[in-house]
RNA sequence: GGGCGGAUAGCUCAGUUGGGAGAGCGCCGGCCUUACAAGCCGGAUGUCGUAGGUUCAAGCCCUAUUCCGCCUACCA
């Protein structure tokens, strides 16, 4: 490819926005994120977890969609037929609700404007800000289809709904019918047992006297809640209770009204707590209700659908339900009849969205039966055809779906998908149908209404792998990616979501909508409070966007998010990975730096031809390949950043870019060829693994690397090879590492500044090394700063300089004239403590018979070789430490 | 009430079949060494929550226990 000598320099820094607007527009311009269903290759599928229409990005959805990010692009650079399917989530109750409140600022309210216009406004709300998120998910670099994007209310989507509704009601696993259920008073409709957060809260405890029907005496009930007694159609008692037993079958007055209800006996009742005796109020209590039903107890409700006291409450009617049950207390106190009051703390429901005080009420709505369907749930994990990583939360998934009660799924709001079922003016018999009848199924009487509630959002949610895929149509696009490859969710929306898209895909396509569930972390603030608006502690991953560019945030995402834990964010983290972002900026400058003469003719440089750090950093390159593919096939994605932070940074940078200015150095040269291949190389490996992380900065550089084409984006992830995996090379490299390090170290210690290059004596009685020693002993001399090498016998060693031990290696620095003695012994001093702590450890082992008898030999040897080694450190640290003194003391 | 997870350096955490305690940040000292001071070089820091047990060997396995967090249930 020909290029000019101007590409190939990069700006002094790095400027994410401008990048970032760019190649995302490309990316989409070219069609990369466009999946093909008419393919054949390996198809690697994914529907996004569509976040809330009305919704704008958290760190949830960021952190969501940076692993999805991740991982599509990881398998479309590795060759898979890729689909990420975007969308949106109508969001019954919430969308209703943002809407109702832009409506109350100009003094209207959905009644005032009818449903169909309300419904309406909605979608005008919806065509103006639903693509709010999504644009921000395309800020943060997600490769999604677009062209595929889906809406839960899309006509598609809306006729998987009603299909799947016919054929439940059909096979009679949809139901109506009057149960108690949790009702919002505020958000006027019933909420599924999911939607309720219960909370600690402070209450009394009411204990109140309930006169017998014949002669003086009363029983006693205990209740939180004596508003509710207005509604009590019966006394309960534990069948043989000694306390009780003669009243059972007797009948009480209920006080403030002249109501007479019996006294049962019924195993529910704990008799040790309270006063073992509970007054009934089925129309509603959750626990009530199954009692009366039990002994067939009139149902009367007592508190309407706005948390009002209806007509059925006598005087009391039209109070709110918490005021009545002022009034009332105040009442049974004039009347004698409250013996006393008690502070209790207890559990109360409260609704997920307005956090409004829920009502159990008795009401008449759309349920599933959920057990049948629950059962290949539970079996689909079981055998393994759906993993859910990390495992533990198979354990929570069983434990929920084991005990699973029926969903409720009517909503009596107006945004959402209306329940498909009629009722007939003249019969009242309901008739159920995917397109509105034109007659009643049971009289054929042509007066029909629909049913105003619609269908809890989840309910088509629960749809989402399939009917996003055209679903009941039979599509190619099903036929290529259903079942998903993965779903990627954080738990709190296990229950919610992804139990119910296992047991309606398994129901309705006959296989596991997912193969893999990968439930990720919740993110949390510095402290591990979880981040809201209220506690003011939102970290908005906009802002962090905008303040250390996409790259930098995706990647402290990625690198944070271990399996099984929390994280915990600051901006302080994003900053320091922010900083990674820059040197790899940086690296790159200094490659292209170096490449002015480079021709792309080098390829035929043969292997043998490099030189050792070369052949290292490949060898390295490659192992970290190994890992980081090992590690995101295993969505071990923390592992995965953290590696290839270690070999770019730590290996990359510090080791091999400073050996390769040596290389560099002679123009015209082999060396200087070679090298500028490995830079390209390796530096080419770099930006192709961190592509997936970091999109946009990598795609900047690579566009700019010789020899490259298109995209990153459609580039090959790199794979290891064989060749390249070098231990000799490794290890070599090693110790010439390893001999800087102890030369800059006693540097350091003796605080000898970098600028003042000091002389170094090396004794090495084992010929190999000494070879390789003066092989490169071009790298001593720059990275440890040294004037003079020169080789030792062991008459020769100098008598006044620092000593180190590497290995068979002896390092002296004479320092007359500059070296502390005093520094010097106290460092070799430290030395020797740290070997003989490690010896005293070894030795223990090495006395142990037992050790040595049933330890594996491997091991064992391991032990005695380093036991060996230890100890010729330990004789040279001693000997130099003792010269010292003696120095010191001539001194 | 039931279940799950966590406790490792000053802070945040990693530690995958039990076999030499790690990273990042922070801290201390020295450096503007021509890719990078958002940087480079060097340094210090841990009875791996507590108590037992298994084992030649335990941060890792077992038992008990304390504290913290989460999920779930909803005894009125």
């Amino acid at each position: 490819m020909d290029r000019k000598m101007e590409d190939l320099s990069l700006s002094k820094s790095y400027e994410p926005c401008r990048v970032e607007k760019k190649w995302y527009a490309f990316w989409k311009k070219q069609g990369f994120f466009h999946a093909d269903e008419q393919k054949n290759s390996n198809p690697y599928s994914m529907v996004i977890p569509p976040p809330n229409v009305t919704g704008s990005l958290h760190m949830g959805h960021a952190l969501n969609s940076t692993l999805q990010d991740i991982l599509i692009r990881y398998k479309r650079m590795d060759g898979e037929n890729t689909l990420w399917l975007p969308g949106t989530d109508h969001a019954g109750i919430a969308t209703q609700y943002v809407v109702e409140k832009e409506l109350g600022r100009q003094k209207k309210t959905r009644r005032s404007l009818g449903r169909e216009k309300f419904i309406e406004r909605i979608w005008q709300w919806k065509k103006e800000h639903g693509d709010i998120i999504l644009g921000q998910l395309k800020r943060l670099g997600a490769s999604c289809d677009w062209s595929r994007e889906r809406f839960t209310m899309d006509e598609g989507l809306s006729t998987a709904v009603r299909e799947v509704f016919v054929r439940l009601y059909e096979e009679g696993l949809i139901y109506r019918g009057d149960y108690i259920i949790n009702w919002c008073p505020r958000c006027h409709t019933a909420l599924s047992d999911l939607e309720v957060d219960y909370k600690e809260s402070r209450g009394y405890f009411y204990y109140i006297h309930y006169r017998l029907t014949k002669g003086k005496k009363t029983i006693v009930v205990a209740t939180t809640r004596p508003e509710t007694m207005l509604g009590d159609t019966a006394v309960a008692v534990r069948p043989g209770d000694k306390r009780y037993s003669d009243l059972v079958g007797k009948e009480v007055v209920l006080p403030l009204t002249d109501r007479v209800i019996p006294i049962i006996a019924d195993n529910y009742v704990d008799e040790s707590f309270g006063t073992g005796a509970l007054k009934i109020t089925p129309a509603h209590d959750f626990n009530d209700f199954e009692v009366g039903a039990r002994h067939n107890l009139p149902i009367i409700k007592v508190i309407d659908e706005s948390g009002k006291m209806n007509e059925n409450a006598g005087r009391y009617k039209g109070l709110d339900r918490f005021s009545c049950r002022e009034k009332i207390v105040e009442d049974l106190k004039a009347q004698k009849l409250l013996k006393k009051v008690e502070r209790y703390n207890h559990n109360i429901g409260y609704c997920y969205r307005c956090n409004d005080v829920i009502e159990p009420t008795l009401s008449k709505q759309w349920f599933i039966k959920t057990a049948p369907l629950a059962k290949p749930a539970i079996d689909a994990v079981k055998e393994g055809r759906t993993r859910i990583i990390p495992a533990v939360w198979e354990k929570t998934y069983f434990e929920w779906m084991e005990n699973i009660r029926d969903w409720c799924i009517s909503r009596q709001i107006w945004w959402g998908h209306q329940i498909p079922a009629w009722y007939c003016k003249k019969c009242g018999e309901i008739t159920v149908a995917k397109v509105e009848p034109k007659a009643c199924q049971a009289c054929g009487g042509n007066e029909l209404k629909q049913e105003t509630d619609v269908l809890d959002t989840w309910f088509s949610s629960a749809l989402w792998p399939f009917s996003t895929m055209g679903w009941p149509e039979k599509t190619k696009e099903l036929e290529t990616f259903y079942p998903t490859s993965v779903l990627i969710t954080g738990f709190d929306i296990l229950f919610f979501w992804v139990a119910r898209m296992m047991m309606m895909g398994l129901k309705f396509m006959g296989d596991v909508p997912f193969r893999d569930v990968y439930i990720h972390a919740l993110i949390r603030d510095a402290k591990g409070q979880k981040m809201s608006k209220s506690l003011g502690n939102v970290i908005d991953p906009l802002v962090m966007i905008e303040k250390y560019g996409t790259d930098a945030f995706r990647f402290t995402l990625a690198a944070l998010a271990g399996q099984g834990r929390d994280i915990r964010l600051s901006e302080e983290v994003i900053s320091g990975y922010r900083n990674f972002v820059n040197k790899i900026w940086n690296v790159s400058r200094f490659v292209f730096l170096n490449l002015t003469d480079y021709k792309g003719e080098i390829k035929t440089i043969h292997y043998n031809q490099y030189s050792l750090a070369d052949k290292w950093i490949l060898s390295r390159a490659n192992r970290l390949i190994k890992t980081v593919r090992t590690a995101l096939e295993d969505y071990r994605f923390n592992e995965a950043a953290n590696f290839i932070y270690q070999f770019v940074w730590h290996e990359f940078c510090d080791w091999y870019v400073e050996f390769s200015k040596e290389n560099l150095a002679n123009t015209e040269s082999v060396q200087r060829s070679a090298t500028q291949q490995v830079l390209i190389e390796v530096l080419d490996i770099v930006l192709r693994i961190l592509h997936p992380f970091m999109p946009f900065i990598t795609e900047e550089i690579w566009q700019k690397l010789p020899g490259n084409s298109e995209s990153i984006m459609i580039s090959s992830f790199p794979k290891e090879n064989n060749i390249f995996f070098n231990r000799d090379a490794e290890e070599k490299l090693e110790k010439i590492k390893e001999v800087i390090y102890h030369i800059r170290n006693i540097r350091g210690e003796m605080h000898i500044p970098p600028p003042q290059k000091v002389e170094v004596v090396l004794f090495c009685d084992n010929d190999k090394t000494r070879q390789l020693l003066e092989a490169y002993k071009q790298y001593l001399f720059q990275l440890a700063s040294i004037k003079n090498l020169k080789y030792a016998t062991s008459k020769t060693k100098p008598k006044v300089a620092a000593t180190a031990i590497v290995k068979d290696i002896e390092i002296y620095i004479p320092l007359e004239g500059v070296i502390d003695f005093g520094a010097e012994e106290k460092r070799l001093g430290k030395e020797i403590a740290k070997v003989e702590k490690e010896l005293s450890f070894i030795q223990k082992k090495l006395s142990n018979e037992d050790f040595l008898n049933k330890a594996p030999k491997k091991i064992v040897e391991k032990e005695n070789q380093r036991n060996q080694a230890l100890l010729e450190k330990q004789k040279k640290l001693k000997r130099s430490i003792l010269r010292i003194k003696k120095m010191r003391d001539a001194s």
